[in-house]
DNA sequence: GTGAGCTCAG
DNA sequence: CTGAGCTCAC
């Protein structure tokens, strides 16, 4: 499908299209992987993209530099980009089929300035891709630096966006929110990544009105999206965490019609730590 | 073919085998290859033994620890191999179907003890695999210590063998003879690689006796074996240097039958900076 | 330009 | 364990 965007809508569609000026949402799938690191990764996005055709794939640590990015690789395969990217670290993207409007990719917290938010729309479906701080230990300055970088995003969620609109938030946000979340509940009770004070900014996005889609629509554990490279045999062992959500207003998750975690892409040459994970929409 | 080796002739041959108890050399093939990471350049390596099937490869920049030396992955290509390797720079090995007696890997000058050296013994056939110092600049200390190991290798060859025997003394020799070696003989000469006192060093293993085979059969010029790197579209532009060598004894050098450079192993996936130099032996 | 190995971060 | 980017050497 294609989404009728913004561009669409101001007058360029021809009359023949079904719904033209219409509001009714159409089918589209869309998904959230943290690649870590575009470059590397690229085959697997572009082979990814090529079996799945996701209408919107938002990523995460990209680890490249604007001027670096695979933007004609992504456009050959039928993609539009947008991205912001820094050295080293962080890194965000989107690739949509239609093109994004009203894009935004700077989320500044505390003068700190990573390249962690990208947002936009496409016609009436508001998004937002974001990378979480991963907050390296719980209790450090780098763990309240992701508090409120978390209280920053809800900050201008609230501030920007209705409840009642048709709003996306996907991404990493590196928080594990109950004890069906992690492989190991009682061993990282309280470490960074499963400590209350993130779980309870996650709960401030419920709140709001935002709906974790994988979790409206699975209620099993040991369902995850990252396994640390760290731990021998982790993904065989199925030792992950799910710290990757496609969030959704009541809407969003109203249409939703099936949600999956893609684990052949960790069969494939090089896989990321992260997988992705996908929603379906009506 | 395989040499008759000195385990052979100590009576382990079977009495249907022509060659038993005989000083008659066999027909033979041998290779230098400056490898520049014998991990990387695993996969061309096995190919090429696996296509050609050389009696003995030397290989020089293996790059790798003993530890870490491929030993499975060699002997599963039907070769033996000795080797002695460093962390990060110089290494070298030798591959060969028979296996080598007499093994020695080191040639310590001036109390530097790099993996410069290994040499060893096929029945008659004594060999030598060598990877000269670069020498950085003319002029340098480590130019200094270039000609010095160059000396010491020749003074050990002179106190350890008689021009009579059957000697190959092969490897990446970082010295280019004359205008016919290199790619822009006005532009380096008196520049490290294109020094006479690197010239008079290697005429001096000339004098003693050795000859260089490839030019005995092959007296054109623009026939190289390094191609640097950092030289834009090098190899396609034969922007080369001819510094690797098989030098043999007055006995080799007559038996010798052809010699090439193969030029197919630059084509293929990560090459190195030096390609393949073979001699055919009758 | 390329490889190794180091540091940093995850 | 993995990636980036740095230094070093060639």
């Amino acid at each position: 499908m294609e989404l009728i965007s913004h561009t669409l809508v101001m007058g360029r569609l021809n009359s023949s299209t079904a719904f033209y000026g219409s509001k009714v949402p159409q089918a589209m799938k869309v998904a959230t992987f943290n690649a870590n690191s575009m470059r590397v990764r690229l085959p697997i996005i572009l082979d990814w993209i090529g079996r799945e055709a996701p209408d919107i794939l938002f990523l995460q640590e990209t680890k490249v530099q604007d001027k670096d990015f695979p933007v004609n690789a992504v456009e050959e395969a039928g993609y539009h980009a947008v991205f912001r990217g820094q050295k080293s670290y962080n890194g965000v993207a989107i690739l949509s089929k239609s093109p994004l409007d009203d894009v935004k990719t700077q989320l500044s917290v505390e003068g700190v300035d990573e390249a962690r938010f990208v947002s936009g729309r496409i016609g009436d479906i508001h998004v937002i891709n974001a990378y979480v701080p991963q907050g390296f230990e719980a209790g450090s300055d780098k763990f309240r630096f992701k508090l409120a970088w978390l209280e920053h995003l809800l900050g201008y969620i609230t501030a920007n966006y209705d409840p009642s609109s048709q709003l996306l938030v996907a991404g990493d946000f590196n928080v594990a929110l109950t004890d069906m979340d992690l492989y190991d509940p009682d061993g990282f009770r309280g470490e960074v990544g499963f400590h209350p004070d993130e779980q309870a900014m996650i709960e401030g996005f419920f709140n709001w009105g935002l709906v974790d889609i994988f979790r409206k629509h699975i209620r099993e554990g040991n369902q995850y999206t990252f396994w640390d490279y760290r731990i021998p045999s982790g993904f065989k062992r199925n030792m992950g965490w799910r710290i990757d959500y496609i969030l959704g207003t009541a809407s969003q998750a109203e249409r939703s019609r099936s949600v999956w975690i893609d684990r052949e892409a960790r069969a494939m040459e090089k896989p990321s730590d992260h997988t992705f994970l996908v929603v379906e929409f009506d």
